[in-house]
DNA sequence: GAGTGGTCTAGACCACAAT
DNA sequence: TTGTGGTCTAGACCACTCC
């Protein structure tokens, strides 16, 4: 092979070559791709390698494989990883996908005795509280309920959340010290339902995360995910 | 390379031998594993075949390899607390409650396409389907719905699940190489609904779990859980 | 320089699927 | 029967580490 970037092992530049072209469209979701062979022959190089570059694609379930049949594209799935603290655009923007989001609401408001409760705070201690619509291909997949102890971060009402999302902007401010979750199935609430565009009979999973930061609780988070759109996955 | 087990390919065959010795102690954390020319002349096959064994167990995190210098084993990593492999008998009896689970099937069935598919074995292949519901202080609490492949536990229907959960068995028979799981928020069919004692249109939490095992899929296990009386926590 | 892993070749034989 | 993937060989050259 003419290897027109030396450093790239070719096996590697055939991996990012058909994942490109996933992602482009040229085969959708279930298509089969060229055989071994062919692909051999219009990369120049020998069908080992080919083959290392497919069945690395396969592990990664990019792809299927059935033998004697063919190669055929993996089905896509909306999956996120629960463990890490990743932003919601950053893995949307991993799955090749467009994100955009949709403040519904930022300000100030004082604790009631449930979240004083929650943030451990005295009730009436200011917090702030945003709510926030994500979109992936726009097709809402999260509501972001988020409630933040104005100790920890008293600038959180000045950012701007178009450009970054709120938890972007808190693991950068509040270096974190500890996580809570908890992952539920409900029903949505009515004004829920409508900002993710789901009839009200749709089972949403939901998230509730708090941190912990500078000795304090620094958020506490309620993540809305239509149940048909989204799931959590994972492995170890 | 003269095959002892014919249906084995020779790279599994090093795979199986490298992790059962590592198992075992022969090598601990940080050690290194003869070169890949050393075992290729022990295992008998060429060095091609030693790589990918080693490729594969590298790229599984059991080793790691730094070039020029050799191939290690890898420290081991801690586990997300997320979804442990826990047992729902041993859960509840640690909250203090009561658990009694019924069998509602237990029996050998021929993996269809779709079935196949998951545990990468070809339709048809014997399987064993096993759906058991998990009370906790008499509250139906959980569906388990389980298949699990014949040719890791062909013991599995002689079981004694009022005693035993599949899940202690299983962990007790086949060491665990691997997991995925995924979450999602559904709502139930029917049948589930009946078994739960709730409503239809009561949203469930769902989790699914695959298990590897012998370099097989070994079981899948889908657990539906009524959304008002169970959720998923955990902190880190 | 000797030993290691990283990659690649140009064939080969087999099992399986589609026809 | 043809085409596909599944595996394997016996070499090869290179980059890198260690001595």
């Amino acid at each position: 092979m003419k290897p027109s970037k030396p450093d790239i092992p070719a096996f590697q530049v055939i991996k990012d070559t058909l994942l490109k072209e996933i992602q482009a469209g040229k085969w959708k979701e279930g298509d089969a791709i060229p055989a071994e062979t062919t692909l051999a022959g219009q990369f120049g190089v020998s069908r080992m390698t080919v083959n290392r570059a497919i069945r690395e694609l396969t592990s990664e379930q990019i792809l299927t494989r059935i033998q004697g049949s063919g190669t055929y594209v993996a089905q896509q799935k909306y999956q996120a990883t629960l463990v890490e603290i990743k932003s919601i655009a950053e893995e949307i923007r991993s799955r090749g996908h467009a994100h955009r989001s949709e403040l519904h609401e930022l300000k100030a408001e004082a604790a009631t005795e449930l979240l004083a409760a929650e943030f451990q705070v005295k009730a009436g201690h200011p917090l702030f509280h945003s709510v926030i619509v994500h979109f992936e291909n726009e097709v809402a997949i999260q509501v972001e309920d988020r409630w933040v102890n104005s100790s920890v971060t008293p600038e959180y009402l000045q950012q701007d959340f178009s450009t970054m999302t709120p938890n972007e902007y808190l693991v950068a401010v509040a270096p974190l010290q500890g996580v809570d979750y908890r992952i539920e199935a409900v029903l949505p609430t009515r004004l829920i339902a409508d900002m993710l565009h789901i009839p009200a009979k749709e089972a949403c999973l939901v998230l509730h995360r708090k941190t912990r930061s500078q000795g304090m609780i620094a958020t506490s988070v309620t993540m809305w995910h239509p149940g048909k759109r989204y799931q959590f996955a994972g492995s170890f």
